[in-house]
DNA sequence: AATTCAATTAAACAATTGCTGAATTGATGA
DNA sequence: TCATCAATTCAGCAATTGTTTAATTGAATT
């Protein structure tokens, strides 16, 4: 009988032909998945897509404390998520791009999927 | 002096007009962030993006052990990143489709601004 | 300057996650 | 059937992460 093709990788030895994704690439956009990576995050981010807000209003519609709100916050903003700016006593966030709103909307898609 | 506007969230009583996203779409979706938010899982994702491959290959490649990538990649296939079939003694494993690979793209390029 | 409200930071704790080595399953060939 | 190789599963451990409460910072108003 007739083997079945063998596995194209024992040439173990040559690995030229597949470079492997760059080392820093792939922390940081691991970093930018992780960051969305928690549904209580997301949220945030899928609120802010649509306007800007501020951390009360956010703790508010969220139902949930100021400081929770306020440390997703800065994981998304060290990630350039979102950006913030403040008015007087209030910090207002929001999306940074549509780069982003693009890569969220491309993920509920796929989940949607399911 | 004229004072700054008011934050426009002091109507705590109405959150009508933002709805939130619904809880299973995030819930989903983060899953599917979660799972590419680990650079090794990552970067398995970004190789099979190039071509399909088996386990052991990928072992050899990224100089993992094969219960680590195995494990990874059965996460990355729960959220159907990616796809496997099996070829006598291997599986091989590929991207599930160019919605995942866009998802990557889109989210490497953002990273690369940094 | 003192008060008040918004937001952030800090520290301790609980829960989740990823890895390691051993055992197990699946499939082929002797 | 036995031996072998590929892949998966399992259980225990170490590390990371998210949450909570309290304390602190920042800005405006009196």
């Amino acid at each position: 009988m007739q083997s079945l093709p063998e596995c194209q990788a024992d040439d173990h030895e040559d690995n030229r032909a597949i470079p492997l994704p760059d080392e820093i690439s792939c922390n940081t956009a691991a970093a930018l998945f992780r960051a969305l990576g928690e549904p209580s995050r997301l949220q945030l981010a899928i609120i802010l897509a649509q306007q800007e807000m501020c951390v009360t209003q956010l703790a508010k519609i969220v139902n949930d404390s100021l400081p929770s709100i306020s440390q997703r916050l800065k994981l998304l903003k060290a990630e350039r998520i979102v950006t913030s700016r403040r008015e007087g006593k209030h910090v207002f966030y929001k999306l940074d791009d549509d780069h982003i709103a693009q890569l969220i909307r491309n993920a509920v898609e796929h989940a949607g999927e399911k």
